[in-house]
RNA sequence: CGGGGUGUGGCGCAGUUGGUAGCGCGCUGUGUUUGGGACGCAGAGGCCGCCGGUUCGAGUCCGGCCACCCCGACCA
């Protein structure tokens, strides 16, 4: 608990953001640099997005298992573009049980190493595949800048990793999981999210393709929110993972990997958070309802709270996640106050009057002040808390979609005005997707393609840099 | 690694020309309070980031180191 104000959101982004982790109770800094203590509030919002992508996941077909943290140092040096790619930010252990270990032990920045080990073991036959396999895991990147849920050096995330006959079911595969991704953003986490592809520039080193779902966080910068990666056979080469087809013929699997991360709780606060604090989307908030009891003295405090336990039990009963406020000694405004810096969406005051008038006081988190509050009759007040959570849901992603829409401009021919909109927006502009364009884009403006949506019309125009004819559309913004 | 900042009770901070550490919040006890961040009274709590130096005496001055935060480069 904490009465601290929090930082204004227009004074200083960063320590809003910072603040809101801290004051909610999501997040400490841990003693080691770049890593972070997940506390019970945050673990829960957590637990929840693991719930619904789990489901979604087994949903269609895969299973889980789990890797082991330590992976041979050689085994990540099989796949070329992969080693390159992640040795700077490697944890490598080299003394185990006080002696200097022969084989150093790598502590897995991804797993395509040592799943691909095993998936070599297990996949002979055209009869094995396709392979869907997710893990849910802790994963260590030696990063050089860290912030809370958006980068540590420690963070827990998914890994789906399948094995497929052909291209084509892997790029399937691929763009089904980041369907899935986007579908939970949009539908779950209510962010709006943009499906689209990396550049060249922006994509995984060993994959042949990379797919993302992009959000607009309140500060206008994206985020890559969840990450799909067609790898080709570039895994399947480094650790002989092959397959006889239907006519005997050995054949090199086609691979995917999928991951998202602690970071979409990040977007989840970045997306949703006022300066009053959290706005937990109802369907991942960890308490939905926080109902307030109100009262003076002990005859009012029995009348009060018979009436607040049978409405948490009813509810509960109806599958609601709902808490009773029973902190003594804390004056009704301050648990107010209290609840809506943690972004419960509905809060139910009950005090005297409501016991008299046979209602409750409803207040919902999206609609500040007095406006969000109305008295609601005791008859039928659970089927409208259950209506309210929808109608928040559907608000919160509606807000995001119109913020996130109002700050997206589309631009053609004209980089002197493109640099401007950049500047606080996103812009939306034909891009040849060169190397060169892309590495001067970012020298100039210190952002970034984000990607090109799946989602746009076909066409032809002129890159935003040089001018040379395009064919599709890019996103470009300053990201986290 | 470059630039900027900060290290003093749990948190936020003050601490003058060097004289043996204080305020607010929180915490404990207690009483009055309670419909938008209550109040009184009584308490507990500190190796002043670390090491060294100057000095009769260092939170304060000097030197060195370390850690963390913010902004870049790198990255999900």
């Amino acid at each position: 608990m904490s009465s601290q104000a929090i930082t204004a959101r227009s004074e200083d982004y960063s320590r809003w953001y910072t603040d809101v982790i801290q004051r909610a109770e999501l997040a400490d800094y841990a003693p080691v640099r770049g890593c972070m203590i997940i506390k019970p509030y945050g673990y829960a919002l957590w637990e929840h997005i693991q719930q619904q992508l789990d489901r979604r996941f087994k949903d269609t077909g895969h299973e889980n298992a789990y890797f082991p943290l330590f992976i041979p140092e050689e085994f990540i040096m099989k796949e070329k573009d992969n080693f390159e790619g992640f040795s700077p930010e490697l944890a490598v252990v080299t003394i185990g049980g006080g002696e200097v270990l022969e084989q150093r032990l790598v502590v897995r920045p991804t797993s395509e190493a040592i799943i691909g080990h095993s998936f070599s073991n297990w996949i002979h036959s055209y009869r094995d595949l396709p392979l869907l396999i997710n893990q849910w895991a802790n994963v260590v990147r030696w990063e050089m800048r860290t912030r809370l849920f958006l980068r540590t050096m420690e963070f827990l995330w998914q890994e789906g990793h399948t094995a497929h006959a052909t291209h084509d079911e892997a790029e399937e595969e691929t763009l089904k999981m980041l369907g899935v991704y986007a579908d939970f953003a949009i539908n779950e986490a209510a962010i709006p999210v943009i499906q689209g592809r990396k550049s060249n520039q922006e994509r995984f080193a060993g994959a042949l393709r990379t797919y993302s779902i992009e959000a607009m966080m309140g500060d206008k910068k994206a985020l890559q929110s969840g990450t799909s990666h067609n790898l080709g056979q570039g895994f399947a080469k480094a650790f002989d993972i092959k397959y006889s087809d239907r006519g005997n013929q050995l054949q090199h699997c086609w691979t995917t990997s999928w991951g998202l991360s602690t970071r979409m709780i990040g977007g989840i606060i970045m997306t949703h958070g006022d300066d009053q604090g959290l706005r937990m989307p109802p369907r991942l908030a960890p308490i939905q309802v926080i109902i307030v009891p109100i009262y003076k003295n002990d005859d009012e405090k029995s009348k009060v709270m018979e009436a607040v336990d049978a409405l948490f039990a009813e509810l509960k009963g109806a599958g609601l996640r709902v808490r009773v406020d029973v902190r003594e000694d804390l004056t009704p405004g301050f648990k107010f106050n209290d609840w809506e810096m943690r972004g419960v969406p509905v809060r139910v005051e009950i005090g005297p009057k409501d016991v008299q008038n046979n209602a409750a006081a409803v207040a919902r988190r999206d609609v500040p002040g007095k406006a969000g509050k109305q008295f609601v009759p005791r008859e039928g007040l659970v089927e409208r808390i259950k209506a309210l959570l929808v109608e928040i849901q559907a608000n919160l992603l509606a807000q995001a979609t119109a913020f996130r829409d109002a700050n997206i401009h589309p631009i053609e021919n004209d980089y002197a005005r493109f640099r401007e909109i950049i500047k606080d927006g996103w812009a939306y502009t034909w891009f040849c997707g060169g190397a060169e364009c892309e590495a001067k884009i970012k020298e100039d403006n210190q952002a970034v393609s984000r990607c090109f949506p799946l989602d746009q019309e076909k066409g032809e125009g002129k890159c935003i840099h040089c001018g040379a004819p395009a064919t599709e559309r890019a996103y470009f913004a300053k990201a986290y």
